[in-house]
RNA sequence: GGGAGCGUAGCUCAAUUGGCAGAGCAAUGGACUCUUAAUCCAUAGGUUGAAGGUUCGAUUCCUUCCGCUCUCACCA
């Protein structure tokens, strides 16, 4: 046997305490002791063959005294060890892998002391093999009788706070458990000494079943779900923990694992409704020599061997067209955006974003494919087209309004009259208003028509729009890259679709006149030289590719971690992104 | 970058006006072959984020620093 670890020590670790140095090495020691019984700690080469959650669809509906009689199996599972009840000479553990979570019964008279010698030598957390027949325990509990017990993973660290397997049900089920397990713990929590608490937990949790025998399959799920509130409520709470050790948050946190599970399903509904509809999913560069596609700041990198810098990419828009121009007339690309800006609980510094662009489309045409793909993904991801989030609850059923940003601010400022958008200091009066520091106002006294109409819409509009509402009609000074309108050249053929008072997506009908984008692209340049931050680049290749003519076209960007947000009632974006930015620790 | 708040055992949390740092879970030793927060007996576990200051005495008050959370600004 191969000895462990280099030195024979797990390994050292600069920051930690003496406790958790000493939790270490007891582990350790166990796995010393496996390796002396001849099994290696860290061995490999056992597949299981069955899914726990198999098992459990396989035998939901038997009774104990049928699996008694037809000994179903040998299954063989593997999974991480989540909980452990000891008896001495045998033990119940729950072994938890990545469809679920099923109890084994260890029995040393059935293993012999051979087998059984590694399982005394079980840590919570350990990854172990399991082979055995199903059968239904004294409490009614679907139960693998192993017959061999192999342990596969030495885990040397604690897992935090407790767990507890999950139990299925329906939603009117789970709201009168939930009740139950309220007054459970309603009752227990006001007893100070453990051994009269655990009394007065049990005889409430009997008190609350016998409220639930009309409904049997609650009654039995009680008892777990008390131990499922007080496995989160013992969970890692600690928000910089979770973040930085999301693995330890998967694990602790039953919640959290579910919005990731729904933030993927979200992403492969968008790729196979837009696959369903002829688009082409691509990938284009995330280092661009140039500045394109958005208002942002970007961040600098350098390539050696070429020895030029670069720009990791704000957006893919200037990319995408250019295939739009090659003549792929349905692309969408899905990926990271990164923008140099601060942190909060809508901003990551790298963020996803669903691009695509439809040639001979319209924004118009873009709202109705934007309400069909986002009110069917609600349904895909939650169930439900109308979704909780906070304390609203946003109804994307199709027919959201579509309200031109003018009318928007008229409707809600009552001295404007949607003449009044043409009158620079009317506007900048309303703006002031509301303008706090001296640094608002400077810039308010600078601005134009196009610029103050956007600044009032984010003033008065913006954060009243709950349910999904697209606005339209944007000025063309905050719109570089848009089409005008043929009706007002003011404005472009563009819209927002706002929900929760939030941006999730933004769209229009593309620019494709190469002189007019040449234009803009120059004013562009010109406020980067007047000192403007947030400004794109000349891009002399991208009116090269217009020149060649690029159909008439229509473009949206989606916010994938903010569209996410909503379909999982996460507060914080850090909530959606497995590994959010965060200040690297120094010390502990 | 500005403002507010937070940081106590591996995890979740206490600690009265500034007066002996505590509990549950996890851990360790022991008992227990149908448990569901298993139970019972025993044991151990702390530089109260870091440094400094005030004080007879600081988890508590003050200063600085580190980190996080919220919020404002920039932005999607």
């Amino acid at each position: 046997m191969r000895p462990l670890g280099g030195s024979g020590k797990p390994p050292a670790m600069s920051d930690e305490s003496d406790v958790e140095k000493k939790l270490r090495e007891e582990r350790h020691q166990k796995g010393v002791k496996l390796a002396e019984l001849g099994v290696n700690p860290y061995g490999t080469g056992l597949r299981p063959e069955h899914l726990t959650a198999e098992i459990h669809a396989r035998h939901e509906h038997d009774t104990p005294e049928a699996l008694e009689a037809a000994k179903p199996g040998p299954y063989s599972i593997a999974g991480r060890v989540v909980s452990v009840r000891d008896f001495g000479k045998a033990g119940f553990i729950m072994v938890q892998d990545r469809a679920g979570a099923l109890q084994v019964h260890v029995k040393k008279d059935v293993l012999g002391d051979q087998a059984f010698a590694p399982y005394k030598l079980l840590d919570l957390g350990d990854f172990v093999f399991v082979r055995g027949t199903a059968f239904r325990s004294k409490t009614g509990e679907l139960t693998l009788a192993a017959t061999e017990y192999r342990p596969l993973t030495k885990t040397l660290r604690p897992l935090p706070g407790k767990f507890s397997a999950e139990v299925k049900l329906s939603p009117e089920q789970a709201e009168r458990v939930k009740a139950a397990v309220a007054a459970v713990n309603a009752a227990t929590s006001a007893v100070e000494d453990a051994a009269a608490r655990h009394q007065v937990s049990e005889e409430t949790i009997a008190a609350q079943q016998a409220l639930l025998k009309d409904d049997p399959v609650a009654a039995k799920a009680l008892p777990h779900a008390v131990a499922k509130a007080w496995a989160e409520k013992q969970a890692l709470h600690d928000t910089e923990e979770r973040y930085r050790r999301r693995y330890v948050d998967l694990l602790s946190n039953p919640g959290v694992k579910e919005t990731f599970i729904k933030r993927t399903k979200l992403v492969q509904f968008i790729r196979s409704f837009l696959d369903a509809r002829g688009y082409l999913e691509v990938e284009t560069p995330m280092m661009h020599p140039l500045v394109s596609g958005a208002a942002a700041r970007p961040f600098k990198t350098h390539h050696n061997a070429y020895d030029v810098p670069l720009f990791m990419r704000i957006a893919p828009e200037l990319y995408l067209k250019r295939l739009v121009v090659g003549g792929f007339d349905r692309v969408y690309e899905i990926n990271r955006n990164f923008r140099n800006e601060g942190v909060s609980t809508r901003h990551n510094p790298e963020f996803t974003m669903l691009e695509f662009y439809e040639a001979y489309a319209t924004y118009h045409d873009l709202m109705d494919l934007t309400e069909e793909m986002i009110s069917a993904a609600a349904v895909h991801v939650t169930g439900s087209v109308k979704v909780k989030y906070g304390d609203h609850l946003i109804d994307f059923s199709k027919g959201w309004p579509r309200i031109p940003m003018r009318q928007a601010i008229a409707e809600r400022v009552k001295e404007l009259t949607e003449k009044d958008f043409g009158d620079v200091e009317r506007l900048r009066a309303i703006a002031l208003r509301k303008a706090e520091s001296p640094a608002d106002k400077a810039a308010i006294a600078t601005m134009n028509v196009g610029e103050l109409t956007a600044l009032l819409f984010e003033q008065y509009v913006e954060h009243e729009l709950i349910n999904p509402t697209f606005i339209t009609e944007f000025p063309v000074e905050n719109s570089p890259l848009a089409r005008r309108s043929d009706a007002n050249p003011a404005v472009t053929d563009r819209f927002e679709l706002f929900c929760m008072g939030r941006e999730i997506a933004n769209a229009f009908s593309e620019l494709n006149d190469p002189v007019d984008q040449e234009q803009r692209f120059r004013s562009q340049v010109d406020a980067k030289a007047r000192g403007q931050q947030e400004t794109m680049d000349y891009d002399a290749d991208y009116i090269r590719a217009l020149e060649h003519g690029m159909p008439p076209t229509a473009g949206e960007g989606i916010g994938i971690d903010r569209l996410c947000m909503l379909f999982t009632d996460a507060q914080s974006i850090r909530d959606v992104i497995l590994f959010p930015l965060l200040r690297p620790q120094t010390s502990k």
